[in-house]
DNA sequence: TAATTTACTGAAACCGGTTTCATTGAATTC
DNA sequence: GAATTCAATGAAACCGGTTTCAGTAAATTA
């Protein structure tokens, strides 16, 4: 018997393609419709035994309906659009990890963009995430003007704002209580014995975290509690990247201090704190000894730098996962006013703001 | 001249929905066809007139055509699936920080799939961004197993690995010269004076890359440059999280070195190197002076930490850059074998490794 | 001038789903 | 037993684009 008989095994080649729901219909012998139904609503709409046989045909042809197809008609995407600030910093980072947990659960995938500091861009993220019928946004970007807020709230689609506040956005918005987290900082850097303070932060923009941050200080200083008697002066500086500026800043601090006080300072984030260390490298002093070191946002790296780096730890994993959990809320239809939902930060005390207090009892 | 009459204003309401081809066409008085043509082939197939009607009406509506509808249509969605193993992981984010300019700049955007360090999720990322039609992965992954490399593969889409590899699976590959960064390392620590060497890794599982940097070390060890006969001894261990483990090999490795050797520790990546400070820290000895200390991948705290840490730079902006580049040459129709890009390290030398040549001249 | 080609445009089908509407047969009511 | 209601399913329209196919008018050729 030669050849030339096409054999069982030529059906079989390459299920290359993606069945499709018209392939599962034929496979069960129905209705698009039909399959259309089993998807959706399988209980309520259909007999016991043609749900039957389109599982079947779903399970041969190893059939899932195309999110594509699905978003294009329903107007949903279960796409989640995240504009980051900068993906190089540690927090960001830390919040994407939160939010990405959380609308992994929810069964939302995660559409990335970021602007690398770059403010220009922001319109054309949120332009480019909505065309591809992101559901929701979460932003975390620079608040250069309103007219984000504009772009976003154009398309009707729900908005959570984290750690950065935009005025005139209708939104929800996640971020730690910058105010008591300062308090907290700077409570403990007097009660330490560093009576002298000094907050250094980035250009404060118009980021509003920044603000809250110089503006929690500035009243901390006008209205110290009872138990920061010791308390002696304090100022607050804006630093870009000018090392110089910086040494001189911190010299001028310690001058300020005279001899039988200590100085401390406070950073606004781990890139300021970073600066700070390397600034006080270049000084010769001694972390906790010389001058007291607080700075916002613990890293994995703080325990090590020199005698350790005092932080204030942000619960960023639960930042992330809070503001997704807050826009999926939005998703499923809850109906509110703008939330604003702050969690406080936790005080991690190291050497770089204890030594004094042990040297001078 | 009483109200009832509809003012022109009443047509200005709200643009609150996109505007779609057939409202462009509509505008214009053309079909849909003809905005498509102007869309994609503007110049070959149109009138000169007619491109300028739709021109204007495009305009006047702010049109800009839905990717979701073009990528159902295309098969082509112009968008990048990167599934990374863990985003916590600093290597992995400034490689996604490469990948995703380089992305933008070509006009894809990047669905972000981070895996959590859970391999079990490896196929299920693959399965989530295929049904988004992503045109191709980057994947930085755990190598668990070969079904990821069947599963990429069975969609037929253009593959790209950073940093691990999968030895069945066909696809570009981007990393760093391994060998040559070990090589180079553990050179660099034997000049400087640090005879007896460890090499500290997390445990190697499947990870192609903590392989290769293991057997680079292995092979340097048994056949030294001539340049490094100082070189007395030298051990492999892998530690999962065991602070007592750790401990122990480094006090093992110090006697072993005896009192006329330093002993130097090369670690395969920025969470051991932290480990080993820690441990350091732990048994209170110097960094340069009791121990020689060399760690992969440059961090920003890396000068700060002790009289600052040596450490072998990725240039992870390279590889995300190169990655998503090569991904983009297939996209564009490129048909070539399988590409191997090996980049190589940039040793920066700190006082972790050089305080030990100044002692003792 | 008539016949043929060419260049441009519109109508309609399609991508892979969802949803409305119409149809059919069974169950309920009178 | 006839009329009415109800439940289950299929046909077709639709989402917003692209592409094939067909048609028309102008340009070329005979």
């Amino acid at each position: 018997m030669p050849a030339k008989k096409s054999s069982p095994l030529d059906a079989v080649v390459l299920p290359t393609a993606r069945a499709t729901i018209a392939d599962v219909a034929r496979e069960a012998g129905v209705s698009k419709a039909t399959v259309s139904r089993f998807l959706n609503h399988r209980d309520t709409l259909l007999t016991k035994d043609i749900a039957a046989r389109v599982e079947v045909a779903i399970a041969k042809l190893a059939y899932s309906p195309s999110p594509m197809a699905q978003a294009l008609k329903r107007g949903r995407s279960r796409l989640i659009g995240l504009v980051v600030a900068d993906v190089t910093n540690p927090f960001s980072v830390a919040v994407l990890r939160g939010a990405e947990k959380a609308c992994q659960e929810a069964g939302y995938l995660l559409m990335l963009f970021n602007l690398g500091n770059d403010s220009q861009r922001e319109a054309e993220a949120i332009e480019a995430l909505a065309a591809y019928q992101v559901d929701g946004f979460i932003l975390n970007t620079l608040g250069h003007d309103g007219g984000v807020a504009a772009d976003a709230a154009r398309h009707g689609k729900p908005v959570v704002l984290v750690d950065r506040r935009h005025p005139e956005m209708q939104a929800d918005f996640v971020s730690l209580d910058n105010t008591g987290a300062v308090r907290l900082g700077a409570r403990h850097l007097v009660q330490a014995g560093y009576s002298e303070l000094l907050y250094v932060s980035e250009p404060v923009k118009n980021v509003s975290s920044r603000e809250e941050r110089e503006i929690a200080f500035r009243n901390f200083v006008a209205e110290p509690p009872a138990d920061c008697a010791a308390l002696h002066g304090l100022t607050f500086e804006s630093f870009a990247n000018e090392p110089e500026a910086l040494d001189q800043a911190l010299r001028s601090l310690r001058q300020r201090a005279g001899l039988q006080h200590v100085p401390g300072v406070i950073c606004s984030n781990a890139v300021v704190t970073l600066r700070v260390v390397a600034a006080v490298a270049r000084l010769g002093w001694q972390l906790g000894k010389d001058l007291g070191l607080l700075g916002f946002d613990d890293t994995e790296w703080s325990p090590y730098v020199g005698p350790g780096i005092s932080t204030i730890a942000q619960p960023t994993d639960e930042l992330g996962r809070i503001a997704a959990g807050c826009l999926i809320e939005r998703l499923n239809g809850l109906v509110l006013p703008p939330r604003q939902i702050l969690l406080s930060g936790q005080l991690l005390p190291r050497g770089s703001s204890i030594a004094q207090a042990i040297s001078s009892p």
